[in-house]
DNA sequence: CATTCATCCTGCTGGC
DNA sequence: TGCCAGCAGGATGAAT
C-alpha cells in the first residue's frame, strides 16, 4: 500500500496526537509481532521520524518503536470503540490509542535499541524529500551499476521511499523506459530523474497520497493522487500525452506500466 | 560484489 | 454458482 507520501501523511497526522503521550498498555493480536512489553509500557513518545517508508516512534531515551506498513498496513489514532478490520496491535496511550491493522501481514512492528535503529537508518539510501538528497551522490549511484532503471528506483538501498506506483509515474514523466539500463541513461535523463523524483512525491504529498484501495489518512479520508496517475494501473488505456495504449509488462515479480511511445 | 528470484500473507477478481 | 489462477502498493534472504 503505502509509499513515501502515504507514510509521511500518516506521520504528520499522528505526530500531534501521540507526541508526549505515555504508553499505558500494549495488546498484541498477531503472533508475528514480538515486542518487549516491559521496555515499552510506561514510556513517553517524544516524536516520530520517517525515512523512506519506515516510521520511527522515538521514545524518551534512545530507543524506538519501528513501524513499516508493508502493503496493507494501517495505523490510526482512535478513540475507544472504533472498529478496524484485521487489527494486529492495540497501543493504549494515556489519552486515546494507536491501532495497527494489516490484512496481508507484510508490515512490521519492532522494538529497536539505539544501535539497531542506527543500523537500519544507515542501511537505507537517500530519502528524496530529505536534505541528504544530493545530485553528486545520485549520479555516483547510477554510474556504479547496470540494473534496470525501475529496479534502481525500487531498491531502498539507493533511494528510499519509492514503490511501484511512483516508480511507474516517475518514469513516465521523464520519458524513460522502465527496463532501460541505468548505465545507458543520458546526462539529460539523469538530470530529469533527479528532479522529477521529489517533484512527483511532493505532488502526491500535497494531494494527500494515492488511494487505490486501502490507504486512508488518519482521519479516514482518501488521498487524491490516484486521479493524477498517468500509467499505473492503466494497461490498454490511452496515454494522456499521446493517446497510445499503455503497456503492462512484468519483471522483478511485479507489473510495470508505461507508454511505449513516450518512453523509448 | 551485483542482480534476480522465491517467499512471507490474505483476499479479491475474472475466467471457465 | 463454484473453483482456481492470477494479482495486489514491500522487503528480505538465498541462489546465481
Amino acid at each position: 500500500m503505502p509509499e513515501l507520501p502515504e507514510v509521511e501523511i500518516v506521520r504528520r497526522g499522528l505526530l500531534p496526537l501521540v507526541t508526549g503521550k505515555v504508553i499505558r498498555s500494549i495488546t498484541i493480536e498477531d503472533q508475528k509481532i514480538v515486542l518487549p512489553l516491559g521496555l515499552l509500557v510506561g514510556r513517553t513518545i517524544t516524536g516520530i521520524d520517517r525515512k523512506g517508508k519506515f516510521l520511527f516512534f522515538r521514545l524518551c531515551g534512545q530507543d524506538t518503536l519501528l513501524v513499516h506498513l508493508g502493503m496493507t498496513g494501517v495505523l490510526v489514532y482512535e478513540e475507544p470503540g472504533c472498529e478496524l478490520p484485521y487489527r494486529r496491535l492495540f497501543i493504549k496511550l494515556d489519552a486515546g490509542a494507536l491501532l495497527y491493522s494489516d490484512q496481508r501481514r507484510f508490515g512490521k512492528v519492532r522494538y529497536l535499541d539505539d544501535p539497531s535503529r542506527e543500523r537500519l537508518w544507515d542501511s537505507l539510501g537517500m530519502d528524496p524529500l530529505s536534505g541528504e538528497y544530493d545530485f553528486q551522490r545520485f549520479q555516483q549511484l547510477l554510474a556504479a551499476r547496470s540494473c534496470r532503471v525501475k529496479d534502481f528506483l525500487l531498491d531502498q538501498r539507493f533511494l528510499c521511499g519509492i514503490g511501484n506506483i511512483y516508480a511507474c509515474e516517475i518514469l513516465f514523466r521523464t520519458g524513460i523506459h522502465p527496463e532501460k539500463r541505468v548505465s545507458r541513461l543520458s546526462i539529460e535523463e539523469v538530470g530529469w530523474l533527479f528532479r522529477v523524483i521529489p517533484q512527483v512525491l511532493e505532488e502526491a504529498l500535497s494531494l494527500q497520497g494515492t488511494t487505490i484501495r486501502d490507504f486512508r489518512r488518519s482521519d479516514g479520508r482518501k488521498g487524491e493522487f490516484q486521479n493524477r496517475l498517468c500509467v499505473y494501473g492503466r494497461a490498454e488505456q490511452s496515454c494522456p500525452q499521446c493517446g497510445t495504449a499503455i503497456k503492462r509488462i512484468r519483471f522483478a515479480g511485479r507489473s510495470s506500466f508505461y507508454c511505449p511511445s513516450c518512453q523509448a
